[in-house]
Order: C-alpha cells, then structure tokens, then sequence
RNA sequence: GCGGCCGUAGCUCAGUGGGAGAGCACCUGCCCGACACGCAGGGGGUCGCUGGUUCAAUCCCAGCCGGCCGCACCA
C-alpha cells in the first residue's frame, strides 16, 4: 500500500482481527527460550465456564497481557498458561435452569450420571465463550496450554491430594455445625458466606422454670429455632440467675424440659442475660452443646422447612413458621415484647439465600498446619505481594484458620473418591475407582455422593496445570521449567478463596512456593466509583468498549488506572481520551511516513547528531527506563503516563516540530539523518507501547521493520544505555522550550493574530544558551512566528514599547508597533513580581537561617542557593522592566 | 468490637522529609501541508482538622472529624 494514502483516523477492527489471527496461527504465544535465559510463568485465574467476559475480566487480561508481552520481549521463556474453572454450583445452576425452561425437569428427574452428561454437552456446546472473547482483547496466553479442571491430569491431582491428605488424617468425616445453602441445598464454606444487615427483631420469650413459679424472660433474634432448645444457658457468675442454675426449664410450645446451664460465653449485659441454646442451629450454641455434652435437634429440612420437630408447624418454611410461632406464643401469654433490632445475617455469596446453620455430616480438611506453612513463606518473603499492604489480608485469614469444608451436595463437580463398602463398613480413599472392598473383598462398594468445594481443584491449579503428578505430563509441560510459576495476578477478592490456597496445597505437596509474586490489581467500579451490578445497570461491557474504541485504547485506559491503587473508576469518556491518544500514534506514523525510504538503518555516531536529535534520544532513553522499572513492579500507570508524556510533548509536540524546517529543506544529509533519527525513535516509541496497545504498534511495526525482521511482539523491548545520555542538551532544549512558550505566550496576552509575524529580542547572560537561541533562528521562525531575532547581553539596553516576560535564564521582549495598554502590562507584570519575589524569599529566607545552614545537607544547601540564585535573576528582570514602564 | 485503607485542582487520581503534579473538565484564540480523536495559550488547590517530632512536614508520629473495606459477633 502506498503509505501516503493512509487514512486520517485509525481503524482498529481491521488492525484487530488481521493480528490476532497472525500471532495465533504463527505460534507466536508459545513460550520460546529467549536472551534472558530464564522461564517466566503466570497463571492465568481461571474463570468460569459459564463466564462472560466483564469489566473485571478486561482488567485481568490487560495487566496480565501487559506483563507476559513485556517478559516476551524482554527475552524471557514466558508463557501465560490459561484456563477454565468447572465452577461447580454456578454451571450446575445453568443447566438446571436451562433443563427447567426447556423440558419443565428437575435435575431429579434424571439419573446422575444422566444429567451431569447434560452438563458436559452444554459446557462442550456453550461453556468457555470467555476464552473466545479475550481474545478480542489480544490476550496472548498459549492456548496449547489450557486446562479445564476437570480434565484428567486435574482429576488424577485431586485424587491423588485427597487420598494423601485422608490417609494422612488431616481430611475427616464428622458431623458438625456447617452453612446450610437451603437453595443449593448444599453445604458451603465459611469464606462461601456474606453477612449483610437485616432489619429484624429482638422477640422476648418467657421459659417457664420446672417446680417453680419464676418464668424467664429470654430475648432471641430467631423463636423458631426454640424447638430445636435443649438448655437453657446463664453466666455463672449472674447474681440474677444464681439459684435457677441446675434447674430445669420449659421450653415453650414443644414442652421440652431442658437443663438450666452456667457457661463464660454469656454476657450478662446482652439481650436479657439469659441465652437459650440451640446447639443444631447455631454455631456458639453448637459450642457450648459440645462443652456440656448438649443432645442435638434438627428442626429443619434441607429445604428449610420444618421436620417432625416442627410438631404442628411441620412443612413450614422457617420464615412462615416463625410467624406462626409467634402468634402461639403470643395466645400461650409467652412473648413478652417485640423490639426493632438491626443484625448480621449470613447468605449464599451465589444463591443470596438465607444460611441456615445446621449440624451435617460433612469432609473437613484440617488446614492449621498447612495454614501456618504459607504464612511463613510470605512472612519470609519467599512469595512477596504487591502492593505489600495486601499480606494483611492474607494474614488475617491464615492466622486463625477454620477447618475448611470441602464436601458439597452436588453433581458437578470432582466426586469424593471415599468409597464404602456395604458388607464390612469399610471406608477408604483411593485414586482410582474401586469395586471391590480391598477388606472383605466383597463387591458391595459405593462411593461418596458428594463432590468436592470448587476451590479445592482450583488450589491445586498451579501443579495440575504444569502436569503434576503424572510424570509424563509433567514433562511435557516443562514443570521443572516452570515450577514455580512466576507471578499471580489477581483481585482482592480471591485472596482467601485461591492465592491462600494454592499456597497451602503447594507448600504441602511440593514444599516449594507456587509463585514468587502476587500483584493484587484494582477491582473494576463505575465512574461514581460504585461496583457494577445488574440491578444498577451500570455495567460496563467490554466488547461493546472495545467496538466503540479499539482494543488498545481500552486496555491502555485500563493499565493506565493500574497501579497499588484498590478501585479503577472507569468512565467511558476516559477510554475516549485514551483513543484519541492511539489516534496520536497513528497520525505522527503519518507524518513520518514519507521519509522513511530516506533512512539508514543504524544511527550516525554521536559527534554527528545535532542538538534536537541527541535531546529527543535522550529522552527516548529516559523514557525506556521507566518503562522497564515501572512495568517490573507493576506500575502501570506510570508507565502509561511516562510513554503518554513523551508522545504527546516530547515527540509530537516538539520534535516532530523542529524536523519540519529539516524535512522540507534542500539539505539532503541532514534530511537523511533526520529521517533516521525519526524512523530509530519511532521504531521504539512503538516496541515500548506494544504490551499495553498491542494491535496498532503490530500494524504500526509492519511498516517500520525490514524485510527480514520478525513481528513486534518478539522484538527486544528497548533499553536504557548509558550511550544515549545527553544532559547539556537536554538543558539547551528546555531552555529553549521555555523561550519559545514565553513567547507565545506574550504573543496570547496581547491578541497576535497566530499567523502574524513579530520581532523578538532575547537578553541571557547564559552563553551557551545564547548560542542555541542564534542557531535555531528557523524555529523560532517556524513555531513562534518570529521573523527578527535579536539575542543580546543583559548589560545592553532593552527596547521601549514592548512587553516582557521573564525565565530564570532569559528575558523575553517583544517590540511592539501600535498602542500598548501601559496599564495592562503593568499590572501583569505586578502579578509576575509578586510570585517571583515570593519565590525569592523562601529561598532566601533558608539560606539566613542558621539551623539549616548547619543542619540541612550539603547537596540540599546547594540546590537551594542556585534557586535563589534563579529567582533573583528572574526577579530583577521584571523589576527593570516595571521601572522602564513606570518611568 | 478487631484489623486495614483513604481524605491533594470541578471530577478521577499520582506523588515526595527540602521546587504542589497528571488526565479529563473549564476559559481564550486557531481547520498552521501528521492529527479538530487536533494545535497554541490560560485560570484553578489552607495537600481533611488540631497538636507533636524536625533546620525543614502535604509526606513521619498522636488525637479528632469524614468516607470506605475486610473479619468476628450481637442471644
């Protein structure tokens, strides 16, 4: 294509598909030994089958892409190894909904193996559409890689980890008090459970006491559960209660005579002072049964409605039969009074059902050794998070962990691989299926029902994905290579549910760290900074942004919000700004285009650049070094704003600028080396945007790269080289960056029509700088409009009628012909001195103080004398000036 | 109740023991042969409040006020 036709406006659809397409079929994500000699892995957070692709999910590729794209070019064996997570309840949930909608059946009306076969066909047919849609997004993990958790290699760990850890003890069997999902019908885990605020009531209830006419007021948040009461429970110490204890009350309704108990867990300040236990549904209660070797009534069923212990309220929802309870109680005279209460209620973080506590036969896994390990490895930084702050978080759950319940009463999912043998009672794990109880060796053998907690695949994602423990697997994934995987990229929210996790597995089967890095990324809110739900309908959906933007400007907004920040509010009109920033790229292409063929390959030597070439490969220099340092420790947000910066006002701004006169002047070599400079500088402007904007530095870079050069994304990312550092002329070029916008600005302050040309009269007693101003007179020509330039010692006369403004180095006039409003410029000029003197005094105030003389650092005394020294001169320019207009 | 975080320009947020910053928004003037998804110029902040440490505090410490989050529990 002829590179001078191309379009104004960039268009990102065509970039997007044409890219993706090449780097994917060409293998390009795959992990390749690269100049570093070194492996880097991250492991991307699986996310759900029935996923869709939102908000959060973009920010995950974008900071995860970013970082393997960096490592890539960087040298590094990098690969990226993805996903998917089976997400037990929530798929099961699909297909019931699904099977429901179209064929009006339960999941009941099918054998299991019937129905989960279902569940496979669908997630064969629909599951996994994320994967397709972070594509779009030119996430670059190595497909060739991924892993579903319930695939084999996944089933054989979690086998081979749960028949390890039960023979080991640390995974039993036992009935106790667990979270009750009434909807999902399932148990979940503590971490599986919301508390929320609910406004409800403190109901007091009278317990008559056996033998006795004294009644008991008891206050309760849930009457219900009275009939599942089996004591009655004081402090031992309640002077009001001392005599009634080792009595027997009645519990109301039910009759039931119960034991009147001392125990240290009542607090004589709360409700009444008098507790009723119900250890079957409650968990202190469950404690304090345990402590006094309470018996234990379940009142509910497992859709909580009530049982038989539910006498005439059997079949009752708990809801309804409170009610129900309430107005007995009230015709027995046994309510004594109802108060407004606000109070903590545990839900399902999936079903948003209300929690019933519940005492169930459940798998537990004792996780305090475990627990204690991976808080030493982070304690010990072996595994180090970013920010550092979120090791607190970390703590806090590992520090006191609860045993974790891992059995769920579900189908989809790893089923227990418990197996019982009918006959003898025997019970036993085992890696593979069994049919014969290895005891009596009869065939009467079943397995457990239940399937595994989600999260107890996923902890051991960072092994299984890597092949572990099948050696064969393990080979060919390179485990050894990759093992222990790099960094984690991840959001608050999962820190308990997974990074601790895969931590305790990994510690516990490898004994070495599952990752050396944790980078905890924002969560992903609205611009009004609140989460994004449905019922708000504030969602932000990905590929509608990247429709409407581009990929890139939507990543680049998204990695520009990233840093050790906890929130990214993200508004749309931002990705906007953002795109217009691609847009930026794409037109200084266009301006360049037409001089490529002029450029050599390599740069001339450095004797022969010329001022603005060394100062904007410095720049570039300094640039690159940021890039590398900011991107190493995740701040990508600097980074964007350090590569954004440069563009817009280094590149574009000013020497895009200055190489106008070059480019259209009859100096061939100079046009050559110009064109040179551009095409080396640009070539690295587009490497070290390409993590964050992918597509446009790809499409960009086929036109920049010789025939013989490979794409983009394996180019070596720039730099930082000692070589390539030009102070004096950086110093040339912002001396003369402050000169040229004086003058425009004076230019602005008294109406000169942009295309009018003036006459300017610069007085520096800075030599060097004086000799630049001389050299460059074409550029003030071409970017001030400045036709006469006059450069001139302070000692010598300034010029009448003119205004004036002053940099710390140089006094700008500008001659004016007409009127001038001597007024007007002297009341700018006022305005001038007074922040210059303020200036000036803070300085000089530093410098008379005795403290600081002595105190403050040499380096320090230093820096503030040349300011003062600045000031002043700054100062002084503008005080002559007011008195030549005053006079 | 325990623990943590935050309070800087109209908005969203960086930042550092020694010069208050960015983007967006706003105002003014411009379609200047890369770009109006643009160019040039500009205004705007008691760095939550009060003390302390220090030669020096927006930054460190304490208290307070305001907002947020996590955990535990509320019979």
């Amino acid at each position: 294509m002829s590179k001078i036709e191309i379009p104004k406006t960039y268009s990102s659809k065509d970039a997007e598909s044409k890219w993706y397409d090449i780097w994917d079929k060409g293998n390009y994500f795959a992990p390749k030994p690269g100049k570093a000699k070194e492996s880097y892995c991250i492991l991307m957070p699986p996310p759900n089958v029935t996923g869709k692709l939102h908000a959060g999910h973009a920010l995950d590729v974008t900071t995860q892409d970013a970082l393997i794209r960096f490592k890539r070019m960087k040298g590094f064996e990098a690969l990226w190894l993805p996903g998917m997570d089976h997400a037990g309840i929530a798929t099961q949930n699909v297909v019931e909904k699904l099977v429901w909608e179209q064929e009006k059946k339960t999941r009941h009306d099918f054998t299991r193996e019937e129905f989960v076969e279902k569940i496979w066909k669908w997630k064969e047919e629909y599951g996994g559409i994320i994967a397709k849609q972070q594509r779009s997004l030119g996430a670059s993990p190595d497909w060739n890689y991924s892993m579903f958790t319930m695939d084999e290699i996944p089933n054989r760990a979690v086998r081979k980890v749960f028949t390890d850890l039960y023979n080991e003890g640390l995974i039993y069997q036992s009935d106790y008090i667990i979270n009750w999902d009434p909807v999902l019908q399932s148990a979940i885990s503590d971490a599986e459970v919301e508390h929320k605020e609910v406004k409800g009531a403190f109901y007091h209830l009278l317990y008559k006491v056996k033998d006795s006419d004294v009644t008991l007021e008891i206050a309760t948040t849930r009457p219900e559960t009275l009939l599942g009461d089996t004591a009655v429970c004081v402090h031992p110490e309640d002077e009001r209660f001392k005599d009634l204890i080792g009595k027997t009350a009645i519990v109301p309704i039910c009759n039931r005579e119960v034991p009147i108990l001392a125990d240290d867990y009542v607090d004589m300040e709360k409700g009444t002072g008098c507790l009723k236990v119900t250890p079957g549904h409650d968990f202190n209660d469950f404690e304090i049964g345990k402590r006094h070797d309470l018996p234990i009534v379940n009142i509910l069923n497992k859709d909580a409605t009530l049982n038989e212990h539910g006498l005439d309220f059997e079949g009752l929802h708990v809801k309804k039969a409170r009610k129900a309870i309430l107005e007995k109680l009230e015709e027995l005279g046994q309510l004594k009074e109802v108060k407004d209460h606000v109070h903590q209620v545990g839900h399902g973080d999936r079903s948003k059902a209300v929690i019933e506590p519940m005492v169930s036969k459940q798998w537990f896994l004792n996780v305090q050794d475990m627990a204690s390990v991976a808080v030493d490895a982070v304690e010990t930084d072996k595994t180090t998070f970013y920010p550092k702050s979120w090791e607190n978080t970390y703590f806090s759950w590992l520090r006191e962990p609860k045993n974790w319940c891992i059995s769920r009463q579900l189908w989809w999912g790893h089923q227990i691989p418990v197996f019982y043998c009918g006959d003898c009672n025997h019970q036993w794990a085992s890696e593979t299926d069994e049919s014969t109880c290895p005891k009596c060796n009869k065939s009467n053998v079943t397995q457990d029902p239940d399937v595994l907690d989600t999260w107890f695949s996923s902890g051991l994602w960072p092994l299984s994905t890597l092949g572990w423990p099948d050696e064969k697997a393990m080979e060919e994934r390179k485990f050894s290579t990759f093992y222990p995987t790099t960094t984690l990229v991840t959001g608050y929210d999962i820190i308990f549910f997974w990074v601790a996790r895969m931590m305790m597995m990994s510690m516990k089967f490898t004994n070495t760290i599952p990752f050396k890095k944790v980078y905890i990324h924002a969560i992903v809110r609205d611009k009004l900074g609140r989460k994004m739900s449905k019922s708000l309908n504030n969602g932000i959906d990905p590929l509608e942004m990247i429709e409407q933007y581009g990929a890139d400007a939507f990543r680049f907004t998204l990695a520009a919000g990233s840093g050790y920040n906890r929130a990214i509010n993200l508004d749309p009109e931002r990705i906007g700004g953002f795109r217009n920033f691609i847009n930026k790229i794409w037109n200084a292409y266009r301006f360049i285009a037409p001089t490529l063929e002029l450029a050599d390959k390599e740069l001339p030597e450095a004797s022969k650049l010329t001022g603005h070439e060394k100062w904007i490969l410095s720049e570039l220099n300094s640039v690159s070094k940021v890039m590398n340092d900011s991107i190493e420790e995740f701040r990508y947000d600097d980074s964007c704003n350090a590569i954004y910066a440069f563009v817009y006002d280094k590149f574009c701004s000013w020497f895009v600028e200055v190489s106008k006169n070059i480019l259209n002047g009859e100096d061939a070599a100079a046009k050559k080396q110009r064109a040179t400079v551009l095409k080396y500088a640009f070539r690295k402007i587009v490497a070290l945007l390409h993590p964050f904007t992918p597509y446009i530095t790809e499409e960009l870079w086929s036109y920049l790269k010789d025939e013989n050069e490979d794409l983009l994304i394996i180019q070596d990312y720039p730099e930082f080289s000692d070589d390539l550092v030009f102070t004096k002329e950086q110093n040339d070029m912002n001396k003369f960056i402050d000169v040229i916008t004086g003058i425009r600005n004076l230019r602005a302050s008294v109406n000169i029509k942009p295309k009018e040309e003036v006459k300017v009269e610069l007085f520096t007693d800075d030599a060097e700088a004086a000799v630049y101003f001389g050299n460059n007179k074409e550029n003030f020509l071409s970017l001030a409009k400045v036709n006469s330039l006059d450069v001139r010692s302070k000692s010598e006369h300034r010029p009448e009628k003119s205004i004036m403004l002053a940099t710390t180095h140089t006094e700008v006039f500008l001659p004016l012909e007409g009127v001038i409003d001597i007024e007007e410029q002297v009341a700018r000029l006022e305005k001038q001195k007074v922040k210059a003197q303020k200036e000036f005094d803070k300085y000089s105030k530093k410098l008379t103080n005795e403290k600081f003389m002595s105190n403050a650092p040499d380096d320090v005394v230093v820096e503030v004398r040349q300011n003062a020294k600045e000031a002043e001169e700054k100062l002084k320019s503008i005080e002559n000036s007011l008195a030549n207009f005053k006079s």
